[in-house]
DNA sequence: CAGCTAAATCATAATCATTACTATTTAGTT
DNA sequence: AACTAAATAGTAATGATTATGATTTAGCTG
């Protein structure tokens, strides 16, 4: 078995959830999304051609309970909700470049948190997010595009 | 009639869009959240309480218009988009110190983009977003929670 | 390994934000 | 005052997500 996913099935465990055979059939696909986004609804619709009949319900609460865990990253789209699976469960800082195009998603490293900090006196900063979008180098080497406006 | 108010009209004008007593009320409304962002679906309530059978369909569309002529932010949540109006037209860059309690949006500026830049080679960046979360100085004054996992 | 029980899943339907569609109205112009 | 493209109204559909209550099962325990 992948150690990544003998990690995941680890983390289950000692959250005292079961290993039901939905679980890890969840966490099978979830795993080859380490570097792209999939919408939950795509998720949703898998998972119900492997477990036809499987609840809608089933397939969102565990999503969202392995979020919790930290074993998904979750982001907001219009009218979506996305899922990517957390490879490094304990890298907390997560910065993001993320190609319009083709959707792939790549870590960045430095945080600028300390410059911001300053610009803030007296508040608590529990979390931030940071993301960059635009065209990977492979996409970069293919495509262009534009738009105008008058304001 | 309030300057900001008038030079959105103007926007709107310039750009070949009707000024209708709908749109003038949305912008009147809209004017309100500068510094804090409403769910579109509360927009349309109040909407549709100032005109009783107004359509979905009209608000929501106006509101994506008004996105595009950069009157407004709009801004992804989980089963909701929120909106906020965008007072400085001509600047671009805006990161974000969300409070997490009231919901109040401060403004930061000091861009790190060069500092990741150097990470992207090849790449174009197109856009990007900088969101902290946490509690706003007066929220930080009162309030406090913890939670825990194991991993 | 049979039985137990809380946890998980199923099956079905409801919600609710958002979008579609077509007929009617209106802002801005001629 | 008439004209016309643009905007809105009115009605219904769509589609992601959530609720609910009955049934099943993973992981003990003896």
């Amino acid at each position: 078995m992948d150690t990544t996913i003998e990690q995941a099935v680890g983390i289950l465990r000692r959250n005292q959830l079961k290993i039901t055979k939905q679980r890890q059939a969840l966490i099978d696909y979830l795993v080859t999304y380490k570097d792209h986004y999939v919408a939950i609804s795509e998720v949703d619709e898998h998972m119900r051609t492997l477990f036809p009949g499987m609840s809608h319900n089933t397939i969102y609460r565990n999503v969202k309970e392995f979020e919790t865990l930290g074993l998904l990253e979750l982001k907001a789209q219009a009218n979506q909700t996305l899922v990517k699976y957390q490879c490094d469960f304990k890298h907390q800082h997560h910065h993001h470049f993320i190609c319009s195009n083709c959707g792939k998603v790549q870590e960045l490293d430095a945080c600028p948190l300390d410059a911001f900090e300053a610009q803030l006196p007296g508040c608590t900063i529990t979390g931030h997010r940071i993301e960059f979008y635009g065209l990977c180098a492979d996409c970069t080497a293919k495509l262009g595009a534009s738009k105008s406006l008058s304001k």
